[in-house]
DNA sequence: ACTGAAAGGTCTAAATG
DNA sequence: CATTTAGACCTTTCAGT
C-alpha cells in the first residue's frame, strides 16, 4: 500500500511522455500520442497530473551564451567568514546576474556558485568588486570551465 | 560595421521574446505578441531567425529531482594521472546517468563533475564502483549540496 | 520587417467504456 | 485510466505591403 508517499512512482507511459518533453518542450503532443498508441487526450490528462504532483517543475527554452558573447563560465567556491552569514550572502548573490546557481555545501567552501560571464576580464571585475565585495566574504577560489562536455537532465 | 561577428546581437523584441520563453515554454506565442503589440507571424519570424542563427539552443521540460527521489547533489573534482586522459575520462562519465554536468576546468581537479543521487548510500556507492573505478581517476573531492539556493538561465 | 487570413493542430471538458 | 467528440483557442505559413 502506497499513502502519503512524498516520492511520486511514474510509470513507463509518464517516463515516455517526459522524456520526449524534456528533450524538446514544443514537441507535438500528437506525435507523442501516436508514438506510444494512447489519444492525445491520455496525455493531456497525464500531464495534469504530472504538473499536480509537482514531478514537472516547469518548462525552458534554452539559449546558447556563447553566441551571445559569455565565454567564460565558472564555478567558485566561497568562504564565508561565519556559516551563519548565509543567508545575506544568498540574498546578495542572486542580485548579480551573471550567478547562475548556489549551492550551500559540504567541504571547504560555505557556498559555491556557478556564474556566465563575457570574458576573463569580466569575471576577473565580477570577483573583485561584486563578490569579494560581499559582506561576511572572506576568500573565493575559482575553477574556471575550459569546456563543458556533459550537459543533461536526470534520465528517466 | 559590424560583419561576420561570431557574436549574434538581439533586439529588445527578440529579448523580451525569449524572456518569456525562458520561463515558460509552452506560453502561447500569441500571448506574447498581444504584449508586445505585434503579431503572431513576426513573432514566428523572429523566432525562425533566432534558432537559425544559434541563439536558441532548445528547449526543455524540467523535472523535479526530489519528488522523483533524488535527494542528494553533489560536485566531485576529479583527479586524473594524467590531463591527457580527460576524452576517455568524459567518455565514461557520459554511460553514468547520474553524471548531469561535466567540466574541464583550471585549478587543482582535471574535472569538475556534477551528480544527482538517491541519498548519501547511493552517493558513496557511486564514488567507490563507478567513477573510482574510471581508468586514470586518481582521487576524488567531494561537495554535497545541501541546498540549490539559486538556479537559473543567462539574464536579458 | 510586419500583417491578416486560412488551414491545421492543441487543449479542455463532458460523456462513455 | 483510456476514449471520443466538439468547440474554443493557438500555431504556422504565405501572399501582400
Amino acid at each position: 500500500m502506497k499513502t502519503n508517499s512524498l516520492i511520486v512512482e511514474i510509470d513507463g507511459i509518464d517516463k515516455e511522455i517526459l522524456r520526449d518533453l524534456m528533450e524538446d518542450a514544443r514537441k507535438p503532443i500528437l506525435q507523442i500520442a501516436n508514438k506510444i498508441g494512447i489519444s492525445g487526450a491520455a496525455i493531456h490528462q497525464r500531464l495534469r497530473k504530472l504538473e499536480q504532483s509537482g514531478v514537472i517543475s516547469g518548462s525552458k527554452f534554452t539559449v546558447n551564451h556563447k553566441i551571445l558573447g559569455y565565454n567564460t563560465m565558472a564555478f567558485v567556491g566561497i568562504y564565508l567568514d561565519k556559516a551563519a552569514r548565509n543567508p545575506e550572502a544568498v540574498r546578495d548573490l542572486k542580485k548579480i546576474p551573471e550567478v547562475l546557481e548556489c549551492h550551500y555545501t559540504t567541504g571547504n567552501w560555505s557556498i559555491l556558485i556557478k556564474i556566465i560571464c563575457r570574458d576573463n576580464q569580466h569575471l576577473m571585475h565580477l570577483l573583485n568588486t561584486k563578490i569579494q565585495a560581499i559582506e561576511g566574504v572572506s576568500r573565493t577560489e575559482t575553477f574556471i570551465s575550459l569546456d563543458q562536455q556533459i550537459d543533461r537532465q536526470i534520465q528517466l
